[in-house]
DNA sequence: CACTCTAACCTTACACCGTAAGGGGGCGAT
DNA sequence: ATCGCCCCCTTACGGTGTAAGGTTAGAGTG
């Protein structure tokens, strides 16, 4: 059998990795089961990839880098917008691993470097730096909330249908049972992304004052 | 040995689970760590529990319990900041199981349930149905997500102190820096939670015009 | 009281997990 | 040619969730 030697790589490893989240959720990426995905041995995973741990870290950089964040030259609303957009093309091609994004931490030193072409973007648009971390430190975590929401299959127990509908306590009012129902059947949050974010700039905006712009006026 | 027969239920070994996940974080729950600080062997928790899934879904709903949703009576906005705050006590009180309740839909028939008061008080202050549901389906991510953002530890690897600086790419600007470097430090979100909040309230009352009222205007 | 039935608890076992330790083989440098 | 290194493999250990079945305490019935 003519091996694979030289073949792996760290950047094949994640890659691999990221195929099986996709394919089966993130709790069945295992060192074994990415290993045999490649035609190769647990252990020989080591040699490109540190643990376990890093094997996702990984994954959550992997995530960052797909970011395709093109906002040079926009208004700041403008940059937030295709921020968001772009999250979001990353949570629908990865509806299974995007939680990594909402768990971690973004305003991390490491993580902050995929994003410098907002930052940049931000600062060109006429923002100081602290309105714009104040900016993006409400920004991203209430839409990374907002795109899990969307994206995260109910876990696991497919089952359980009704939990005895009124069994639990009072009843909802009419009304709102059926717009709970309607708000829970199929794409209703999908359809009121663009709202969602519509909504975050028009508060963002109440930040966004000609106080907050950098002095130098450029 | 006295044997603790009888004394076992799924309400205690919920608590006890909840207890592991605070003290060691969600990773260390396990049916034998839990079991073992119950003085007893794993299988024991099946009779009361039918799987480790269960069991943390047992932890989701605790969470929800726990939340202090006292909003009955006041304004639409006013229910939202209450709701922040119940949130946040929650967040802060078990910061490492708060995940938990940012990762699981809270649209859920099920979790629907522990909102009542909240539908309840909304309706109340004068918003139709579907509003209702408009608003929470914004809210409650965003939130979730801002807390996840302020709450989560920064998972496992507390070494890796900086990631050589500059050798990633185009450094930052001066200025941003410095804001990066505030921001990091201690507790910059932890401090501008009530400003994240009102912007959120700020987008929202964009949606919540009188065109949304009750048309009964009760 | 003696009996039985049942639920709660325990024991054992299996397949999987992450990874520590060390063996062997192919390849570039000397 | 041979040395050494890097890559991949094998084996093994202690952990995980849970299926299967044995044991015992305590309640219900005569």
């Amino acid at each position: 059998m003519t091996s694979v030697r030289g073949t792996l790589s760290r950047d094949l490893v994640l890659a691999t990795a990221l195929a099986v989240a996709d394919a089966e959720g993130l709790d069945a990426v295992s060192m074994r089961s990415v290993a045999a995905r490649l035609g190769v041995q647990a252990m020989s995973l080591y040699h490109h990839v540190p643990s376990k741990a890093a094997l996702v870290d990984g994954l959550h950089e992997r995530l960052l880098l797909e970011l395709d964040l093109d906002v040079a030259g926009a208004s700041w609303d403008e940059v937030l917008r295709r921020v968001a957009a772009a999250f979001r093309t990353v949570a629908l091609t990865h509806p299974k691993v995007f939680v990594l994004l909402a768990t971690r931490p973004v305003s991390t030193p490491a993580a902050v470097t995929h994003l410098l072409p907002v930052l940049a973007a931000l600062e060109e648009a006429g923002l100081d730096p602290d309105t714009v971390l104040r900016l993006l430190n409400v920004f991203l975590p209430a839409l990374s909330g907002i795109l899990v929401a969307e994206v995260s299959p109910v876990p696991g127990h497919d089952d359980v249908p009704e939990p005895d509908a009124d069994a639990l306590g009072p009843a909802l009012p009419a009304p709102l049972a059926a717009a709970v129902a309607r708000a829970d059947s199929g794409s209703y949050l999908a359809d009121h992304f663009d709202e969602a974010v519509a909504v975050l700039l028009a508060g963002l905006r109440t930040v966004v004052t000609p106080g907050t712009l950098r002095p130098d006026g450029r």
